[in-house]
DNA sequence: CACAAATCGGGTAATTAGGGGG
DNA sequence: CGTGTCCTAATTACCCGATTTG
């Protein structure tokens, strides 16, 4: 079901993606060449990534002070 | 059967391509110029695409993150 | 018929892909 | 082993005025 609705998705540039992490895209774009994020290629080969899966990414390796 | 039922198949905009591969709607015509996607012309000269063709090309060109 | 929004065309900037090397 | 940078080629984004759409 959830592939079913990937079209509805909200999709980011790489360039988007590179500013939220505070990276180089092309650090992005090792990422999902390595498989660590899914990504959706045009067809004229550049990549769009699920906006969702990036926030569940980040949130993922957030780490919160003890206190 | 496919063909028999054209006239019954859903139309998509370059805007609305556009939106889910999240591009300008001006590339989806360059896509439609250089024979990366099938397009239909109305009789001003404006495009239209097959929805099947568009999720069909949107699903082959998704990969998801390996866990 | 008038109107707003979208999509023609073309042209020119800005991103991205990919390899290579530090 | 991951990242940032340099490079070239390819793809995409934004600009305009004119036309089509609904």
């Amino acid at each position: 079901m959830t592939i079913a609705h990937e079209a509805s998705e909200r999709l980011m540039t790489p360039g988007e993606v590179a500013a939220m992490f505070r990276v180089d895209p092309k650090t992005v774009t090792r990422w999902a060449s390595a498989g660590r994020i899914g990504s959706i290629r045009t067809p004229g080969g550049h990549r769009r990534f699920r906006e969702s899966e990036v926030r569940t990414l980040l949130d993922g390796l957030t780490s919160e002070a003890h206190h």
